[in-house]
DNA sequence: TGATTTAAAGACCGTTTGGTCTATATTTCC
DNA sequence: GGAAATATAGACCAAACGGTCTTTAAATCA
Protein backbone atom coordinates (compact mmCIF):
# COMPACT_ATOMS: atom_id res chain seq x y z
CA UNK A 1 0.00 0.00 0.00
CA UNK A 2 2.83 2.34 1.25
CA UNK A 3 4.59 2.17 -2.39
CA UNK A 4 1.13 3.69 -4.13
CA UNK A 5 0.65 5.80 -1.60
CA UNK A 6 4.00 7.80 -2.05
CA UNK A 7 4.44 6.89 -5.70
CA UNK A 8 0.80 7.54 -7.58
CA UNK A 9 -0.58 4.01 -9.76
CA UNK A 10 1.54 5.09 -13.12
CA UNK A 11 5.21 5.74 -11.57
CA UNK A 12 4.81 2.84 -9.45
CA UNK A 13 6.49 0.02 -11.34
CA UNK A 14 7.05 -4.18 -10.68
CA UNK A 15 10.56 -3.54 -9.30
CA UNK A 16 9.49 -0.84 -6.70
CA UNK A 17 6.54 -3.53 -5.59
CA UNK A 18 8.70 -6.49 -5.34
CA UNK A 19 11.01 -4.41 -2.81
CA UNK A 20 8.08 -3.45 -1.12
CA UNK A 21 6.42 -6.96 -0.82
CA UNK A 22 9.32 -9.00 -0.64
CA UNK A 23 8.36 -11.11 -2.66
CA UNK A 24 9.33 -12.78 -6.03
CA UNK A 25 7.93 -11.98 -9.49
CA UNK A 26 6.33 -15.04 -9.53
CA UNK A 27 4.55 -15.48 -6.09
CA UNK A 28 3.02 -11.70 -6.09
CA UNK A 29 1.37 -12.74 -9.52
CA UNK A 30 0.42 -16.01 -7.90
CA UNK A 31 -1.08 -14.42 -4.97
CA UNK A 32 -2.47 -11.09 -6.08
CA UNK A 33 -3.32 -11.72 -9.94
CA UNK A 34 -1.88 -8.50 -11.60
CA UNK A 35 -0.74 -4.98 -10.77
CA UNK A 36 -3.88 -3.42 -11.31
CA UNK A 37 -5.65 -5.97 -8.65
CA UNK A 38 -3.15 -5.57 -6.24
CA UNK A 39 -3.59 -1.61 -6.65
CA UNK A 40 -6.96 -2.16 -5.54
CA UNK A 41 -6.31 -4.35 -2.63
CA UNK A 42 -4.22 -1.79 -1.65
CA UNK A 43 -6.71 1.12 -1.96
CA UNK A 44 -9.38 -0.99 -0.36
CA UNK A 45 -7.49 -1.29 2.74
CA UNK A 46 -6.33 2.61 2.92
CA UNK A 47 -9.95 3.24 2.30
CA UNK A 48 -10.78 0.49 5.46
CA UNK A 49 -8.71 2.37 7.75
CA UNK A 50 -9.96 5.68 7.00
CA UNK A 51 -13.48 4.76 7.55
CA UNK A 52 -12.33 2.47 10.46
CA UNK A 53 -11.24 6.20 12.20
CA UNK A 54 -14.25 8.15 10.31
CA UNK A 55 -16.40 5.43 12.48
CA UNK A 56 -14.48 6.17 15.77
CA UNK A 57 -14.12 9.96 15.68
CA UNK A 58 -17.69 10.33 15.00
CA UNK A 59 -18.92 7.28 16.75
CA UNK A 60 -23.17 7.91 17.41
CA UNK A 61 -22.64 7.44 20.97
CA UNK A 62 -19.75 10.07 21.46
CA UNK A 63 -20.89 14.02 21.28
CA UNK A 64 -20.98 15.03 17.90
CA UNK A 65 -19.29 18.41 18.30
CA UNK A 66 -16.58 16.59 20.08
CA UNK A 67 -15.96 14.08 17.02
CA UNK A 68 -16.48 16.47 14.80
CA UNK A 69 -13.62 18.73 16.37
CA UNK A 70 -11.07 15.24 16.34
CA UNK A 71 -12.27 14.73 12.83
CA UNK A 72 -11.33 18.11 11.68
CA UNK A 73 -8.37 18.04 14.39
CA UNK A 74 -7.19 14.84 12.92
CA UNK A 75 -7.10 15.76 8.99
CA UNK A 76 -4.61 18.95 10.37
CA UNK A 77 -2.56 16.94 11.97
CA UNK A 78 -2.13 14.29 9.08
CA UNK A 79 -1.74 16.91 6.56
CA UNK A 80 0.77 18.97 8.52
CA UNK A 81 4.36 18.40 7.67
CA UNK A 82 5.96 15.35 6.27
CA UNK A 83 3.24 13.73 6.26
CA UNK A 84 0.75 15.92 4.38
CA UNK A 85 3.54 15.99 2.11
CA UNK A 86 3.08 12.46 1.17
CA UNK A 87 -0.38 13.06 0.23
CA UNK A 88 -3.60 10.67 0.02
CA UNK A 89 -3.87 7.95 -1.70
CA UNK A 90 -7.78 8.66 -2.52
CA UNK A 91 -7.14 11.55 -3.71
CA UNK A 92 -3.94 10.89 -6.22
CA UNK A 93 -6.05 7.78 -7.33
CA UNK A 94 -9.38 10.02 -8.06
CA UNK A 95 -7.34 12.19 -9.84
CA UNK A 96 -5.16 10.11 -11.68
CA UNK A 97 -7.26 6.96 -12.85
CA UNK A 98 -11.18 7.57 -11.66
CA UNK A 99 -12.15 8.79 -15.06
CA UNK A 100 -11.03 6.02 -16.61
CA UNK A 101 -10.85 3.05 -14.20
CA UNK A 102 -15.17 2.14 -13.21
CA UNK A 103 -13.47 -0.37 -10.44
CA UNK A 104 -12.02 3.05 -8.79
CA UNK A 105 -14.18 5.18 -9.48
CA UNK A 106 -16.88 3.07 -7.31
CA UNK A 107 -14.97 2.74 -4.67
CA UNK A 108 -14.04 6.53 -4.54
CA UNK A 109 -17.45 8.19 -4.96
CA UNK A 110 -18.30 5.55 -2.04
CA UNK A 111 -15.94 6.04 0.34
CA UNK A 112 -16.67 10.35 -0.25
CA UNK A 113 -20.53 9.40 0.18
CA UNK A 114 -19.77 7.70 3.14
CA UNK A 115 -17.96 10.40 5.11
CA UNK A 116 -20.43 12.44 3.73
CA UNK A 117 -22.91 10.68 5.54
CA UNK A 118 -21.42 10.06 8.63
CA UNK A 119 -20.31 13.87 9.18
CA UNK A 120 -23.67 15.10 7.98
CA UNK A 121 -24.87 12.84 10.82
CA UNK A 122 -23.07 14.14 13.29
CA UNK A 123 -23.86 17.46 12.37
CA UNK A 124 -27.86 16.22 12.95
CA UNK A 125 -27.17 15.33 16.46
CA UNK A 126 -25.32 18.08 17.06
CA UNK A 127 -28.56 20.04 15.76
CA UNK A 128 -30.90 17.98 17.79
CA UNK A 129 -29.28 18.68 21.32
CA UNK A 130 -29.31 22.38 19.93
CA UNK A 131 -26.01 22.27 19.79
CA UNK A 132 -26.11 24.57 16.09
CA UNK A 133 -25.57 27.79 14.73
CA UNK A 134 -29.52 29.77 13.74
CA UNK A 135 -30.09 28.21 10.07
CA UNK A 136 -27.28 25.72 9.63
CA UNK A 137 -27.93 23.00 7.25
CA UNK A 138 -26.53 19.57 8.27
CA UNK A 139 -26.14 18.29 4.96
CA UNK A 140 -24.96 21.53 3.23
CA UNK A 141 -22.61 21.96 6.48
CA UNK A 142 -21.12 18.25 5.97
CA UNK A 143 -20.33 18.85 1.88
CA UNK A 144 -18.84 21.44 3.05
CA UNK A 145 -16.90 20.26 5.91
CA UNK A 146 -15.85 16.81 3.43
CA UNK A 147 -14.49 19.30 0.76
CA UNK A 148 -12.30 21.84 3.34
CA UNK A 149 -10.60 18.29 4.73
CA UNK A 150 -10.08 16.91 1.06
CA UNK A 151 -8.99 20.66 0.00
CA UNK A 152 -6.74 20.81 3.02
CA UNK A 153 -4.90 17.39 1.75
CA UNK A 154 -4.22 18.92 -1.56
CA UNK A 155 -2.84 22.71 -0.50
CA UNK A 156 -0.68 20.72 1.95
CA UNK A 157 1.13 18.73 -0.51
CA UNK A 158 2.98 21.67 -1.79
CA UNK A 159 2.96 23.63 1.43
CA UNK A 160 6.08 25.23 3.41
CA UNK A 161 6.86 23.01 6.42
CA UNK A 162 5.61 24.53 9.34
CA UNK A 163 2.38 26.35 8.07
CA UNK A 164 -0.64 25.88 10.56
CA UNK A 165 -3.85 25.11 10.04
CA UNK A 166 -5.49 24.32 13.21
CA UNK A 167 -6.79 27.82 13.11
CA UNK A 168 -8.53 27.83 10.00
CA UNK A 169 -10.02 24.54 11.10
CA UNK A 170 -11.27 25.49 14.35
CA UNK A 171 -12.72 29.40 13.01
CA UNK A 172 -14.13 26.79 10.58
CA UNK A 173 -16.39 24.60 12.59
CA UNK A 174 -16.69 27.60 15.05
CA UNK A 175 -19.14 29.21 12.62
CA UNK A 176 -21.57 25.89 12.65
CA UNK A 177 -21.79 25.55 16.51
CA UNK A 178 -23.50 27.73 18.83
CA UNK B 1 -2.35 21.42 -22.55
CA UNK B 2 -5.56 19.70 -23.00
CA UNK B 3 -3.98 16.01 -23.16
CA UNK B 4 -2.11 16.36 -19.89
CA UNK B 5 -5.19 17.80 -18.18
CA UNK B 6 -7.27 14.57 -19.11
CA UNK B 7 -4.71 11.99 -18.58
CA UNK B 8 -2.41 13.28 -16.55
CA UNK B 9 1.21 13.09 -16.73
CA UNK B 10 2.18 9.84 -16.70
CA UNK B 11 -0.31 8.39 -18.94
CA UNK B 12 0.09 10.71 -21.50
CA UNK B 13 2.28 9.65 -24.41
CA UNK B 14 4.37 10.40 -27.04
CA UNK B 15 1.56 9.66 -29.58
CA UNK B 16 -1.29 11.43 -27.29
CA UNK B 17 0.98 14.66 -27.76
CA UNK B 18 1.75 14.43 -31.36
CA UNK B 19 -2.23 13.78 -32.10
CA UNK B 20 -2.97 16.34 -29.70
CA UNK B 21 -0.32 18.91 -31.10
CA UNK B 22 -0.47 18.03 -34.59
CA UNK B 23 3.21 17.87 -34.69
CA UNK B 24 5.63 15.49 -36.42
CA UNK B 25 8.10 14.03 -33.62
CA UNK B 26 10.93 16.09 -34.84
CA UNK B 27 8.97 19.26 -35.29
CA UNK B 28 8.05 18.62 -30.90
CA UNK B 29 11.21 18.01 -30.21
CA UNK B 30 12.39 20.96 -31.76
CA UNK B 31 10.03 23.16 -30.39
CA UNK B 32 10.32 22.42 -26.76
CA UNK B 33 12.72 20.25 -25.83
CA UNK B 34 11.67 16.80 -24.19
CA UNK B 35 7.98 16.36 -22.53
CA UNK B 36 8.91 17.38 -19.25
CA UNK B 37 9.43 20.76 -20.59
CA UNK B 38 6.27 20.73 -23.03
CA UNK B 39 4.55 19.72 -19.59
CA UNK B 40 5.84 22.78 -17.74
CA UNK B 41 4.51 24.76 -20.16
CA UNK B 42 0.99 23.19 -20.51
CA UNK B 43 1.15 23.82 -16.47
CA UNK B 44 1.86 27.10 -16.77
CA UNK B 45 -0.21 28.17 -19.10
CA UNK B 46 -3.17 26.07 -17.17
CA UNK B 47 -1.92 28.13 -14.06
CA UNK B 48 -2.00 31.50 -15.71
CA UNK B 49 -5.52 31.45 -17.14
CA UNK B 50 -6.11 30.02 -13.56
CA UNK B 51 -4.89 33.78 -12.23
CA UNK B 52 -6.39 35.46 -14.65
CA UNK B 53 -9.74 34.36 -13.94
CA UNK B 54 -9.08 35.23 -10.21
CA UNK B 55 -8.06 39.07 -11.06
CA UNK B 56 -11.01 39.54 -12.70
CA UNK B 57 -13.44 37.78 -10.09
CA UNK B 58 -11.69 39.57 -7.35
CA UNK B 59 -11.02 42.67 -8.90
CA UNK B 60 -9.86 45.48 -5.92
CA UNK B 61 -11.90 47.69 -7.98
CA UNK B 62 -15.15 45.37 -7.43
CA UNK B 63 -17.56 45.07 -4.69
CA UNK B 64 -15.23 42.28 -2.73
CA UNK B 65 -18.72 39.89 -1.43
CA UNK B 66 -19.57 40.15 -5.00
CA UNK B 67 -16.39 38.70 -6.35
CA UNK B 68 -16.03 36.35 -3.50
CA UNK B 69 -20.17 35.07 -5.05
CA UNK B 70 -18.63 34.59 -8.37
CA UNK B 71 -15.51 32.88 -7.44
CA UNK B 72 -17.06 30.54 -5.53
CA UNK B 73 -19.89 30.07 -7.97
CA UNK B 74 -17.51 30.06 -10.72
CA UNK B 75 -15.65 26.93 -9.24
CA UNK B 76 -19.18 25.16 -8.30
CA UNK B 77 -19.98 25.80 -12.26
CA UNK B 78 -16.69 24.65 -13.33
CA UNK B 79 -16.52 21.30 -11.23
CA UNK B 80 -20.24 20.05 -12.10
CA UNK B 81 -20.89 17.46 -14.71
CA UNK B 82 -18.82 16.29 -17.32
CA UNK B 83 -16.41 19.68 -16.25
CA UNK B 84 -15.80 18.45 -12.43
CA UNK B 85 -15.24 15.14 -14.03
CA UNK B 86 -12.10 15.59 -15.84
CA UNK B 87 -10.42 17.45 -13.15
CA UNK B 88 -7.91 20.04 -12.42
CA UNK B 89 -4.50 19.94 -13.81
CA UNK B 90 -3.00 21.71 -10.68
CA UNK B 91 -4.39 19.24 -8.30
CA UNK B 92 -3.56 16.07 -10.81
CA UNK B 93 -0.21 17.73 -10.81
CA UNK B 94 -0.06 18.13 -7.46
CA UNK B 95 -0.55 15.17 -6.36
CA UNK B 96 1.23 12.82 -9.06
CA UNK B 97 4.57 15.06 -9.29
CA UNK B 98 4.77 17.68 -6.60
CA UNK B 99 6.64 15.49 -4.20
CA UNK B 100 9.44 14.48 -6.97
CA UNK B 101 9.46 17.61 -9.18
CA UNK B 102 10.75 20.37 -7.72
CA UNK B 103 10.05 22.57 -10.67
CA UNK B 104 6.14 21.36 -10.29
CA UNK B 105 6.27 22.17 -6.80
CA UNK B 106 7.59 25.67 -7.38
CA UNK B 107 4.65 26.36 -9.52
CA UNK B 108 1.79 24.68 -7.63
CA UNK B 109 2.85 25.97 -4.04
CA UNK B 110 3.29 30.04 -5.51
CA UNK B 111 -0.73 29.10 -7.38
CA UNK B 112 -2.13 28.34 -3.83
CA UNK B 113 -0.18 30.87 -2.44
CA UNK B 114 -1.09 33.59 -4.98
CA UNK B 115 -5.18 32.22 -4.66
CA UNK B 116 -5.05 32.30 -0.93
CA UNK B 117 -3.72 35.62 -1.07
CA UNK B 118 -6.36 36.80 -3.68
CA UNK B 119 -8.80 35.62 -1.65
CA UNK B 120 -7.85 36.99 1.67
CA UNK B 121 -7.47 40.47 0.26
CA UNK B 122 -10.62 40.42 -1.13
CA UNK B 123 -11.83 39.02 2.65
CA UNK B 124 -9.92 42.16 3.90
CA UNK B 125 -11.57 44.75 2.24
CA UNK B 126 -15.18 43.48 2.97
CA UNK B 127 -14.52 43.15 6.75
CA UNK B 128 -13.21 47.21 6.05
CA UNK B 129 -16.63 48.02 4.58
CA UNK B 130 -18.50 46.42 7.80
CA UNK B 131 -19.51 43.24 5.71
CA UNK B 132 -17.93 40.58 7.33
CA UNK B 133 -19.91 38.50 10.32
CA UNK B 134 -18.17 39.27 13.96
CA UNK B 135 -14.89 37.30 14.47
CA UNK B 136 -14.54 36.50 11.34
CA UNK B 137 -10.63 36.26 10.46
CA UNK B 138 -9.62 36.84 6.77
CA UNK B 139 -6.53 35.10 6.80
CA UNK B 140 -8.25 31.93 8.44
CA UNK B 141 -11.30 32.39 6.17
CA UNK B 142 -9.12 32.30 3.09
CA UNK B 143 -7.74 29.51 3.89
CA UNK B 144 -11.15 27.85 4.41
CA UNK B 145 -12.42 28.91 1.21
CA UNK B 146 -9.34 27.86 -1.02
CA UNK B 147 -9.73 24.10 0.55
CA UNK B 148 -13.01 24.42 -0.11
CA UNK B 149 -13.01 24.62 -3.82
CA UNK B 150 -10.09 22.50 -3.86
CA UNK B 151 -11.83 19.85 -1.87
CA UNK B 152 -14.76 20.26 -4.68
CA UNK B 153 -12.72 19.80 -7.45
CA UNK B 154 -11.71 16.64 -6.12
CA UNK B 155 -15.18 15.07 -4.61
CA UNK B 156 -15.97 16.02 -8.54
CA UNK B 157 -13.68 13.81 -9.79
CA UNK B 158 -15.84 10.87 -8.85
CA UNK B 159 -18.87 12.65 -8.46
CA UNK B 160 -22.90 11.19 -9.78
CA UNK B 161 -23.90 13.50 -12.41
CA UNK B 162 -26.48 16.42 -11.26
CA UNK B 163 -24.88 16.86 -7.71
CA UNK B 164 -25.54 20.36 -6.54
CA UNK B 165 -23.33 22.00 -4.81
CA UNK B 166 -24.38 25.62 -5.88
CA UNK B 167 -26.24 25.52 -1.74
CA UNK B 168 -23.49 24.14 0.18
CA UNK B 169 -20.76 27.22 -1.22
CA UNK B 170 -23.79 29.55 -0.79
CA UNK B 171 -24.00 28.35 3.01
CA UNK B 172 -20.58 28.63 3.16
CA UNK B 173 -19.92 32.27 2.49
CA UNK B 174 -23.02 33.13 4.21
CA UNK B 175 -21.29 31.80 7.97
CA UNK B 176 -18.79 34.77 6.64
CA UNK B 177 -20.71 37.38 5.68
CA UNK B 178 -23.20 39.77 7.25
C1' DT C 1 16.01 -39.15 5.50
C1' DG C 2 13.74 -38.82 1.23
C1' DA C 3 9.69 -37.42 -1.44
C1' DT C 4 6.75 -33.58 -2.33
C1' DT C 5 5.22 -29.12 -2.20
C1' DT C 6 6.23 -24.18 -2.07
C1' DA C 7 8.72 -20.14 -2.83
C1' DA C 8 12.78 -17.47 -4.73
C1' DA C 9 15.60 -15.87 -8.47
C1' DG C 10 15.90 -14.15 -12.62
C1' DA C 11 15.98 -15.21 -17.73
C1' DC C 12 12.91 -14.15 -21.04
C1' DC C 13 8.87 -12.26 -23.87
C1' DG C 14 6.39 -8.78 -26.64
C1' DT C 15 5.08 -4.09 -26.16
C1' DT C 16 5.60 0.57 -25.15
C1' DT C 17 8.26 4.21 -23.36
C1' DG C 18 10.87 8.84 -24.31
C1' DG C 19 14.05 10.37 -27.57
C1' DT C 20 17.11 10.66 -32.07
C1' DC C 21 17.98 10.70 -36.87
C1' DT C 22 17.50 10.39 -41.84
C1' DA C 23 15.21 10.79 -46.01
C1' DT C 24 11.46 13.13 -48.25
C1' DA C 25 8.20 16.92 -48.99
C1' DT C 26 6.94 21.53 -48.51
C1' DT C 27 7.80 26.32 -47.92
C1' DT C 28 10.21 30.47 -48.32
C1' DC C 29 12.82 33.73 -50.51
C1' DC C 30 15.48 35.91 -54.29
C1' DG D 1 12.18 28.82 -61.65
C1' DG D 2 15.70 27.33 -58.59
C1' DA D 3 18.35 27.41 -54.16
C1' DA D 4 18.01 27.29 -49.24
C1' DA D 5 15.67 26.55 -45.19
C1' DT D 6 12.08 24.17 -42.71
C1' DA D 7 8.81 20.72 -41.53
C1' DT D 8 7.12 16.12 -42.27
C1' DA D 9 6.79 11.04 -41.83
C1' DG D 10 8.49 7.38 -39.86
C1' DA D 11 12.53 4.15 -39.22
C1' DC D 12 15.21 3.40 -35.46
C1' DC D 13 17.30 3.16 -30.65
C1' DA D 14 18.11 1.64 -25.84
C1' DA D 15 15.65 1.22 -21.78
C1' DA D 16 11.77 0.08 -19.06
C1' DC D 17 7.23 -1.61 -18.87
C1' DG D 18 3.87 -5.57 -17.20
C1' DG D 19 3.69 -10.34 -17.35
C1' DT D 20 5.24 -15.46 -17.99
C1' DC D 21 8.06 -19.33 -17.35
C1' DT D 22 11.86 -22.27 -16.08
C1' DT D 23 15.30 -23.48 -12.93
C1' DT D 24 17.05 -23.75 -8.43
C1' DA D 25 16.65 -23.53 -3.48
C1' DA D 26 14.01 -23.94 0.77
C1' DA D 27 10.59 -25.70 3.57
C1' DT D 28 7.19 -29.29 4.79
C1' DC D 29 5.75 -33.72 6.10
C1' DA D 30 5.48 -38.90 6.32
Amino acid sequence: MGVFWSRGYHATALPDLLRATKLSRGSLYAAFGDKHSLFLRALDRYIDDAVTRLNVELDPRKEPVDGLRAYLAGYVDRTSGAHGRRGCLVIATAMELAGRDADVNRRIANFFKVMEARVADALSRAKAAGKLADGVDPANAARILVCFVEGLRVISKTAAAGVITHAAADALLDRFIR
